[in-house]
DNA sequence: GATACCGATTTGGTATACCAAGATGGTATT
DNA sequence: AATACCATCTTGGTATACCAAATCGGTATC
């Protein structure tokens, strides 16, 4: 069977969609009985997850990363950089029609879309946007960036009012990206990711104690 | 024996040194036999140079990453964002007594130093003038990016002339960064980025008959 | 002579056996 | 009762055996 793929996909589901806590302990033997795969899949699979960041080795052994509050500052640096620059050069591009596929994205939710939803869709918006730019490494970046952020994003306490916001954001940003305008979109993109930043930082910080006792690892800033 | 990291360290540099040209297919058994270590160290080796774009799956199997000269201009554009981020960053630092250690490191290249050295210098120069602003992400960035660039930057035709203007270019953006002037160090950067990639693809593109002759697999533009 | 077909070999994917180092727990000694 | 020490178990690192698919040659047929 085909089990590398899936042992990968299927673990790195658990890890984002924390039914394996942030810091949490994995064991090969752990991993190859839960998932019916031999130790190679499982060793290929650990390997790539930990070049994205998802896990972490802990001397001997590995261990799922933890929610590191100085970490979701600096990727917010990192994102700032590869996302104005992607935007830049889609704003200079002939045709920009690729934008109406995102924001057709944006508008299929509504009031009745569940909150994860909404959630997966505003991860889409940005990497959406920076494979308009057709530069795969700055794709790349921006997916790595994204899910590196998914749990904490999953974690973050967020009112219907923040998910609103962050929609319109994402639209305003759209609209200068349709113009040519590409200083207001990197003016409006920085913004939107410097706010988001500090509700998301804000949010953990606040309730850093509700997701220890959740039995979550969070590594302050 | 700890023949895991081996491996893949041996290989990274029989890659980068252009000991295993690009284009090549490589197998688990033959990298298995030339190292002495057994297959799971090998594919592990495979797995972790595969994220680093060393190698590439040729359907079944693994080969060489070519050399690509459309990636060459996608990567410079991916530098400049992340490492104008980075001096950005690191102008704003009150304690910037870490240029003058990369300065050291620059004047430590003399006439007698080899075209070797004088290269290794040279992308070391951005990746601690990144490591300087404290981010890991931009860190890691910059130094993805000139792994992936080192091998075209050993076959680019380079004279005597060009390793001074680099040098210079790197004293004058340190010299930037130094006096706290975040628009003169970007803006040095961003031409030093542009002007080196010219020159790279440029020199690449004119000797794409000399290098395919030498059986490196060379991707157009 | 060209081509279609079939078997042998190669090769990556997977499973598993073995090993050494570190963790664990229990016992004996003080 | 506390602690030092030793046997045992766990666990990641490594080596190897087995499998299926793809590739390569060769032969036989048209």
């Amino acid at each position: 069977m085909s089990q590398m793929l899936n042992v990968e996909r299927q673990l790195r589901e658990m890890i984002l969609g924390l039914e394996i806590g942030p810091g949490e302990r994995l064991t090969e033997r752990w991993i190859e009985s839960r998932f019916g795969a031999s130790r190679t899949p499982v060793r290929a699979a650990l390997l790539r997850l930990e070049t994205e960041g998802l896990i972490g080795r802990d001397g001997r052994g590995w261990t799922v990363a933890p929610i590191n509050l100085a970490e979701l500052g600096q990727i917010a640096v990192y994102r700032e950089a590869v996302e104005v620059a992607a935007v830049r050069l889609t704003t200079a591009l002939e045709d920009r029609s690729g934008v109406e596929v995102i924001a057709a994205m944006l508008d299929s939710c509504d009031s009745e879309t569940p909150r994860e939803e909404w959630h997966r869709v505003g991860m889409d918006f940005h990497i959406e946007l920076a494979r308009l730019s057709g530069n795969e490494f700055l794709l790349r970046a921006v997916r790595d960036a994204m899910t590196r952020l998914s749990r904490a994003r999953w974690l973050e306490v967020r009112d219907e009012t923040a998910l609103g916001r962050a929609w319109a954001e994402h639209h305003a940003i759209l609209a200068a990206v349709r113009a040519g305008d590409a200083d207001e979109a990197t003016r409006l993109l920085s913004a939107h990711i410097a706010g988001s930043r500090d509700r998301l930082v804000t949010s953990l910080h606040d309730d850093r104690r509700g997701l220890r006792a959740r039995g979550f690892a969070v590594v302050a800033a």
